[in-house]
DNA sequence: CAAAAAAGAATGAACGTTCATTTATTTTAA
DNA sequence: TTAAAATAAATGAACGTTCATTCTTTTTTG
């Protein structure tokens, strides 16, 4: 039991250790041998608990995915309006972000680079489909504009990401009216 | 002369060969063994040409920033209105995105990764002044929100990253109807 | 024939991964 | 209950490759 437990830490610090790594110097710079030095433990032990590089990096994106997508809907309840369930899931996506700058951040550079496998890219959309049922409902009652879900999230939620990254290199901070200035942009990209 | 444009051409093979490379597998996989193998040369040739990988990485970055942005404001004239003006920037943008799939591809990648020096992204950064200009004056003229122009970018300009992403990989495919939408949803996004 | 340009071979370092052992824990037997 | 046996967990060293870069030699050119 407390042998279980030591094996969860152990792979949860070799996944943050990844995560760390990945976002200070790519994945690249993020090397079995670092890898395991950061989350003291020796190479051959990563091996235990992943089968390959790829795959350590294929796992950590859905942990991370799967963390966001908790947070983003924590708060969502489905007798709410579609404006205000877009609006709480927007806010609770960038406090997300702004409180996991190192997961948000690593999430945005599986999303434009082959790091990561296309099954499990797939499988790392899914997390999204109460946004996706969202917008349909939203589109059915006409005050979502009727276009592909993929442009829906290019214009409203994407975005997210580039205000990170430059809050990130003190560009451009998001304070809170900053962010409530996006979400009314993101907001009326969509809205009919 | 013959000799200086073989010189040239040989710049010119390295840069696509590179190119070819990471949009295939990420910086990690855009060895310089590899790089001189495509562009048919020895690896110390690339030397001449670049002091170091990180160099030649940087100078392909800028190299395609600056075709990209020449594209984009080819067909800007100062006497259209603003959103003409806008749309079409935002058009040959899209335009050549489509027609440059690899140079789409790569600017992407390089903006979400730490592949290129701070320094030379700011360098590519300066392409773009034309467009921070143009914003500039649709908010004195009231029709563009006064918002940062960071998030105009982000919300406008930036999510044509994630489209074309989805058209490359066949899930979302754009053709001239859904580059329309698209460009009313940015413009519906910004404009006030 | 001299000088510039390019080539290929060679460099040590670092890569992902595997291996033979050692260390720690659990089970068995007395 | 304890000592021995068996199993599981974890290790550091080492594997063959490949890396970015440099060095020496050959080829090309004016």
């Amino acid at each position: 039991m407390a042998q279980l437990q030591k094996s969860i830490d152990k792979r949860t610090a070799l996944l943050k250790a990844t995560l760390s790594l990945v976002n200070n110097g790519g994945i690249q710079s993020a090397s079995m041998a670092k890898v395991a030095k950061i989350a003291n433990v020796s190479p051959a032990t990563i091996y235990l608990f992943f089968e390959s590089k790829q795959d350590l990096v294929n796992q950590l994106y859905l942990d991370v995915k799967g963390s966001f997508a908790e947070a983003a809907f924590s708060q969502y309840e489905s007798d709410d309006e579609v404006k205000k369930s877009f609006e709480k899931i927007w806010i609770a996506m960038a406090a997300f972000k702004l409180e996991n700058k190192e997961e948000a951040s690593f999430l945005s550079q599986c999303d434009n680079t082959p790091m990561i496998d296309e099954e499990t890219r797939q499988e790392g959309l899914k997390y999204l489909t109460p946004l996706f049922d969202l917008w349909s409902k939203g589109i059915k009652e006409g005050i979502v504009k009727d276009i592909s879900p993929y442009l829906l999230y290019a214009f409203s939620i994407y975005p997210m990401a580039f205000l990170m990254n430059m809050d990130n290199r003190a560009l451009c901070p998001l304070g809170e009216n900053v962010i409530n200035e996006a979400f009314q942009v993101a907001w009326d990209s969509i809205r009919v």
